[in-house]
DNA sequence: ATAAGTCGGTTGGAATTCCAACGAAAGAGG
DNA sequence: CCTCTTTCGTTGGAATTCCAACCGACTTAT
């Protein structure tokens, strides 16, 4: 079996850790590498769980199943990221969501316990690792809110605008590129590609703004 | 000055803490107490926090000032409830919002990495503080991913069914209550009270609901 | 009892968005 | 050079949402 150092070195969950502290640090955490095959069920919707996973190899979706039984896909996991943390850490009674696999897979498991009592050989990694956790837990969560304050403005105009306006403070100058080409850029904002198009182009008009391709200027 | 037991008690963050314990605890944590006048500026946004704040008495607002300086309020904090966690915890370099008091008011800050690395006396309430904060973060990211899930739904049909089902489906019962008045529901959907009202209507001709007040019944 | 306020449903026209389709521009690959 | 693909702007009619206003049922205060 690979150890996938190379995998891991790149977890934003072990960042500031040096590659040699690794291994003994996974085994601190009893963590558990487990291999799938293509479209199994890693977490069942409705169980309760304690641990969080890692994926080392091949990627997992996470998929939610409505009142009538219509799924939908919430996101794809790829390699090096984690699921299931928010729900592990929440100490959710029943998962509402479910996590199959899409291809073969190579998954780490770590209970979330693990990562908030002090081992008994008193680890100093502890420290680093719960804080990289709640530093990865709260930066999606600012992420999600301004997501949201973007998507709940009533018009297209005005979603463009917050999203705009937010980007280029964010850069800290008029002048910006944006990480979206259209067809992105509109999923994100929950719009029509269309009809986000031409109101960029009335807004291009009305002189609020240029761009050219995802580079964009407010004015 | 008054210790607030009877708040910090009720606050989340420290749930599972005996009430004794809670003064030794508070200064384990360094935790300070200051008093704010009215409409002052707790956070100011561009800044980097390290700390963030608990509500012993009065009201904080979170705000939010667009690239053309226009302010809009993001939440109000009330007695024994947290602010600024997720923005502390994330060690974001500026921060993006500015914390304001409504009213006059008695704030509790606690160093977000005094939560994370084990005290000199190794008191034994650090665990535990750990699980409640990563908890409460988590917990925060899941709903507001759920409602993300409902609000970038593309009709007002879709938005309710989606939220109703969700809800149908946490109750395990086809008739469940809502913690919501219609024009609260509304905005937490993202649409027009009457819009949506009317959708209401429709959707309980077209027999696929029935409701009384809070009451909601998926057939 | 009356008045005032709140909440939820209804309605109609204005405004906006959705949808499907098309065309132009740019890039990839043969 | 040509073809295929992708990306993005445009357009027009259908569908939906927004907005303001109104009404009835209930609750609360005077």
């Amino acid at each position: 079996m690979k150890n996938y150092l190379d995998v891991l070195k790149t977890v934003r969950l072990f960042k500031g850790i040096e590659e040699a502290d690794l291994q003994p640090l996974l085994s601190c955490l009893a963590a558990k590498s487990v291999r799938f095959e293509k479209a199994q069920t890693v977490f069942s919707s409705g169980e309760s769980i304690e641990k969080f996973g890692i994926v080392l190899s091949g990627q997992v979706q996470v998929v939610q199943d409505d009142y009538y039984g219509n799924r939908s896909i919430l996101g794809k996991i790829d390699i090096g990221n984690l699921f299931g943390e928010s729900f592990a850490c929440a100490e959710m009674k029943t998962l509402p969501v479910s996590v199959i696999t899409t291809t073969e897979s190579e998954l780490l498991f770590i209970d979330c316990h693990r990562l908030a009592v002090p081992c008994a050989k008193a680890c100093g990694f502890h420290s680093r690792l719960i804080q990289n956790m709640l530093s990865i837990v709260s930066m999606k969560n600012i992420s999600l809110t301004q997501k949201i304050e973007f998507t709940s403005k009533r018009t297209t105009r005005e979603k463009l605008l917050a999203y705009l306006s937010a980007e280029a403070k964010k850069s800290g100058s008029s002048h910006f590129c944006i990480p979206f080409n259209r067809q992105e850029l509109a999923d994100y904002l929950s719009v029509e590609r269309s009809a986000m198009s031409a109101e960029l182009s009335k807004l291009r008009d009305d002189g609020v703004l240029k761009f050219y391709k995802n580079q964009f200027e407010l004015l």
